[in-house]
DNA sequence: AACGTCACG
DNA sequence: ACGTACGTGACGTTG
């Protein structure tokens, strides 16, 4: 038997293009030659050779306008045209294909699938062949039979469907997939389908019926608003069916012997991956016997090198070069330094020699400034005047960071290589030479150097330069000491609540095993759900997807009161993400001074808050008070104690301010408890009246707000059912007039700008809301209510931050800002500086930034950060 | 490397 | 009818 493969040539295209086009970029090589595309099609077919290894493969394209066109105007009216990025790539494509010895097909008039469709049915028809199609697009379904399966790509990797797997997802035959779209529809390709008719009746309707035509045959037989809509859509529901069946005669030149798999052009191949400056791809080929060409610049321009005395009276851009992914534990490779002019290379040794230079007069631009800060700090080196970095800067232009000046630089067309292609993976490390380092160096700077006033003049457009300047650029010095300082940490108390956790695990996992009558993994999902549902069959609370079992703790919460192995799981699992993540890796974190030195990332969310890795600080135990004894181990240095200070409802007083709910402004300035208005407000009660229920209840609601309310949403998390989550939703909107229509004004300029800004003018692009896809696009409106409100409060708190950092250097104050946690501020501050910076941290807190409601601030101090909450 | 789970605001 | 809350990071298991 023989087997072949084939794959629908647009839809990889389309997939790969749409991954990173929809964040907005768009890869180029060197030349400015779109590649985004090629890139996952490659990868992909690549994927396909290593895993089917084929004898016989074949390539579809669409080509011209259809049959489908001719007949039915609104075909693919919905779809917007071809973005030229895209169609530029194909005919690319397919020389690609040839040079992998891949055929690749396209007849006037008729689509990818027509082509697919026609020699499906050529193996259905004869006994040699049997067929796997490769495609995201559910409508080639309908081709399964004996002979051919279909390889359905998701979002990673694939699900495999054959007959019987789609009889068990559709309890129809593949045919049926024409008359399930018939009438479902399918908004993608503009088909309408039956108007109010989902994919829920759909099935339902056809696993009674078997088909259209039978359905309506039996009309009758059906009731209610259901009988109606079928019978109002019936024309489009035949014409949807029309549009859905694949055409399965298209007049073929060739047979499928013709498409015989001919094997790789090797020297070809690479000549194409590198005019496209696929190196990673490159990479991965194993082509030892072909001498691979190094990165050869086109033409590169020489730059010209000079010494240091032409950097200590120009302004200049320098970019410090260091291996391994987190910087504090990295190496540092050397600096390049690029004035417009003169380039120069200095290594580690040099930067330190020659450190006076970066505290001049002169103006200089780098990238993450933080970074330069923080790792030189361990030589004394240090900087004045670095008064722009292209990192936060593209951050607030919305670009996307990838940590990596070459994936930005990628955005400005400048060809500098991804660090991993550089230096490799830490599996397979590479090495550089000393000249590919140094080019390396000066190209960075040289970026940095040469498109400052370019994105400076954006900044501005966007009117974000006072955010640049006076926020984000001063936070990066703030966020440097903080790095440097460190918390101090109480090891031996890590050290015996380790050792107690420990024990209680052995215990709680020897009962476990005897209730479960046998030993396994129990932080295995997979072990774990068989030993629950099929060996203790506990019966499984919810409707079962795709075969498998969730244990999550929502799951096991439903079933706890059916076996008492349950309530053991959950404290097995509680106590072991205590032992492992936070006692015994947060000791991992401590350094050789005792204390923690996070990393701050300030350039990573959407929202604009900070996030903290290595370790991450910002999720440390709260809630539960068992777990929060971790806290104990983050302790005050000598002579000082440990200062929190932390924001009551900020998000929801900014929410107040933005909705201009005259209601809620109010309750914020009577200093009202704001979940229990809200609970007098929604269970119409007295607020003396609210139980403590209703308070729960109200608090949801509240957060709800925040998100970007649903009542399926509320309904999930509240546990209760959608109706009555609806009404909380609606008395709630009753109760603060002005809410709604914000809500709804928010998501109106959304749209038309494509965007949302915060009070300090921080910007989101959303293009969620472009996606044709309903579930895509809602979730870009709940961005578009939530953003302006999570990223305000972050605005407000970096603001904040950056002030008391100036204040304390002013008053040489010794206390020490130690960590944000988004809403939360730690100090250490000295025994006889609490008073003073008490009231400096309060008074900036509530008063930087003014809004129509008061800012409130809860200060608590402690001996160690449990203490102080 | 991706997924599941769970810690935080 | 669709399938759902917003923003993160770290761990273990599994393919």
């Amino acid at each position: 038997m023989k087997k072949i493969i084939l794959v629908d040539g647009n839809n990889l295209l389309f997939r790969s293009f749409y991954a990173t086009a929809y964040q907005g970029v768009i890869m180029r090589n060197s030349r400015g030659f779109p590649t985004n595309a090629l890139y996952g099609f490659i990868n992909m077919m690549n994927k396909i050779i290593k895993e089917e290894n084929p004898s016989y493969i074949m390539v579809a394209f669409d080509k011209g306008k259809t049959f489908r066109h001719d007949k039915y105007e609104s075909y693919k009216a919905g779809r917007q045209a071809m973005p030229d990025e895209l169609r530029l790539q194909f005919p690319k494509a397919k020389e690609i294909l040839k040079t992998m010895g891949i055929k690749s097909y396209e007849i006037d008039n008729y689509e990818a699938d027509d082509i697919i469709g026609t020699l499906t049915k050529i193996v259905d028809e004869e006994d040699e062949f049997i067929a796997t199609i490769v495609s995201s697009d559910k409508d080639l379904l309908q081709l399964i039979s004996n002979e051919v399966e279909v390889k359905l790509l998701k979002q990673t990797g694939h699900i495999l469907m054959n007959k019987e797997e789609f009889r068990n997802t559709y309890h129809v035959d593949p045919i049926r997939m024409i008359d399930l779209k018939a009438l479902m529809g399918d908004s993608s390709d503009n088909i309408p389908g039956v108007k109010g008719i989902g994919e829920k009746t759909a099935i339902s309707l056809l696993e009674k019926y078997q088909s259209l035509d039978n359905l309506y045959a039996n009309i009758d037989e059906i009731k209610g608003k259901t009988k109606e809509k079928l019978l109002d859509g019936k024309n489009d529901a035949y014409m949807s069916f029309d549009l859905a069946t694949i055409y399965r005669e298209v007049p073929l030149d060739f047979t499928l012997e013709e498409c015989k798999y001919n094997g790789i052009n090797k020297e070809e191949f690479v000549k194409q991956l590198e005019e496209l400056e696929f190196y990673s791809i490159l990479k991965k080929l194993d082509f030892t016997d072909l001498e691979l060409k190094k990165e050869e610049k086109l033409e590169k321009e020489v730059v010209k090198l000079g010494t240091i005395e032409n950097f200590k009276d120009k302004d200049f851009a320098f970019y410090l070069e260091t291996r391994g992914s987190i910087y504090s534990k990295s190496d540092i490779l050397g600096m390049g330094l690029y004035n417009g002019e003169k380039a120069l290379f200095l290594t580690k040794e040099e930067i330190i020699k020659y450190k006076d230079v970066f505290t001049n007069e002169n103006q200089k631009y780098t990238y993450d400034l933080k970074k330069n800060i923080v790792v030189l700090n361990n030589y004394d080196v240090k900087f004045e005047n670095v008064n722009f970095d292209t990192m936060i800067a593209t951050y607030l232009l919305d670009y996307v960071i990838k940590d990596d000046i070459a994936f930005v630089a990628k955005q400005f067309n400048y060809n500098i290589p991804l660090y991993e292609e550089v230096y490799g993976s830490d599996k397979k490390p590479k090495t550089i030479t000393d000249g590919e380092l140094r080019d390396l160096c000066i190209d960075k700077a040289k970026f940095i150097y040469e498109t400052k006033d370019k994105i400076l003049k954006e900044i501005e457009d966007a009117e974000e330069i006072e955010l640049f300047n006076n926020i984000e650029m001063p936070l990066a010095l703030v966020l440097a000491d903080m790095e440097i300082t460190g918390i101090k940490v109480n090891t031996d108390y890590l050290t015996s609540v380790s050792n107690e956790l420990k024990e209680k695990m052995d215990k709680l996992e020897l009962e476990i095993y005897e209730s479960a009558g046998e030993k396994f993994n129990i932080m295995s999902p997979s072990q774990l759900g068989s030993i629950l549902f099929e060996k203790l069959e506990i019966p499984y609370p919810k409707r079962i997807k795709d075969k498998k079992f969730s244990t999550s703790k929502e799951i096991l919460d439903k079933i706890k009161f059916v076996h008492p192995i349950v309530d053991k799981i959950l404290e097995y699992r509680t106590i072991y993400k205590l032992y492992t993540n936070y006692a015994i890796g947060l000791k991992a974190e401590v350094r050789e001074d005792g204390r923690i030195h996070t990393i701050f990332t300030q350039t990573l969310t959407r929202t604009g808050r900070l996030s903290s890795i290595s370790p991450n600080l910002q999720n440390i135990p709260a809630r539960a008070e068992y777990a929060r004894l971790i806290r104990k181990a983050f302790v005050a240095d000598n002579n000082s104690k440990i200062l929190s200070s932390d924001y009551s409802q900020v998000e929801l007083r900014i929410f107040a301010h933005l909705s201009h709910s005259t209601n809620l402004i109010q309750a914020f300035l009577d200093d009202k408890d704001i979940h229990s208005k809200t609970a007098s407000d929604i269970f119409k009660v007295p607020i003396e009246e609210v139980t403590k229920e209703m308070r729960r209840t109200a608090k949801a609601v509240n957060f709800g707000i925040l998100y970007g309310i649903s009542s399926f949403g509320l309904s999930e998390d509240l546990g209760i059912d959608i109706t009555t989550a609806k009404d909380f939703m609606d008395n709630y909107l009753e109760s603060y007039p002005g809410v709604k229509e914000y809500m709804e004004e928010e998501k109106a300029n959304a749209y038309k700008y494509g965007y949302v800004k915060t009070l300090m003018n921080r910007k989101r692009i959303i293009e969620e809301l472009k996606s044709k896809n309903y579930i895509i696009r809602s979730s870009g409106e709940r961005i578009a209510l939530n953003t302006p409100i999570q990223g305000t409060a972050a605005d407000i708190l970096k603001k904040a931050m950056v002030e008391i950092y100036q204040e304390f250097n002013k008053r040489n104050l010794k206390s020490k800002m130690l960590i944000q946690v988004h809403d939360e501020l730690v100090f250490n501050v000295l025994d006889e500086e609490l008073d003073e910076v008490k009231s400096i941290v309060k008074n900036i807190m509530e008063n930087t930034f003014k809004l129509s409601v008061p800012l409130k601030v809860d200060i608590e101090i402690g001996n160690n950060w449990y203490e102080a909450k």
